[in-house]
DNA sequence: TCCATGCGCGGCC
DNA sequence: GGCCGCGCAGTGG
């Protein structure tokens, strides 16, 4: 059994502004502190951060396509080897069959706050790609795009 | 520059 | 299922 929730979390609603990863944990929208996903590969993905960190992504109104995890070097940030299948790529995998919504927040700067955390609302993953990256490492790639509500 | 901290997962019972 | 220990990680003080 689990309490992983998916979808909106108490009163949090897409716009909300959070101040940091702790305020995000606390508030269990997003729990993990580091991680840019919470999930298993059991159950899937519940929510992600995106934290312009991956020189693969994209975000636009329509889509996401949201890197995978993994290979890249701990100081530089850089992709220095191939993806692998982890676990919590696995989970997106298992959130695309499932179709169940993904909570999706983007570090983004705030005129007054600064560097803060937007909920960006409730994804549902369409598809999945192994391809090769800017790096030219083998790169998992995830598209989101926004559930209607 | 260092490292805490929450969590996923495997091992074991 | 529950407990424990390991290692990771889209931070951040």
């Amino acid at each position: 059994m689990t309490n992983r929730v998916f979808g909106h979390v108490s009163h949090y609603r897409p716009g909300d502004l959070f101040s940091s990863r702790a305020e995000l944990s606390v508030a269990r929208v997003h729990a993990p502190l580091r991680s840019g996903v919470s999930g298993t590969q059991a159950e899937g993905v519940d929510s992600l951060v995106l934290a312009d960190q991956y020189e693969d992504d994209l975000f636009t109104e329509e889509l996401i396509w949201y890197t995978g995890h993994g290979g890249r070097d701990a100081k530089t940030g850089k992709q220095v080897t191939d993806q692998l299948l982890t676990c919590r790529n696995a989970a997106f995998l298992t959130s695309r069959e499932s179709g169940q919504p993904v909570r999706v927040l983007q570090k983004v700067t705030d005129e007054v706050r600064g560097q803060v955390y937007r909920y960006e609302g409730l994804y549902t993953v369409l598809d999945s790609r192994y391809e090769q990256g800017k790096s030219g490492f083998m790169v998992w790639k995830f598209l989101l795009k926004p559930r209607k509500s």
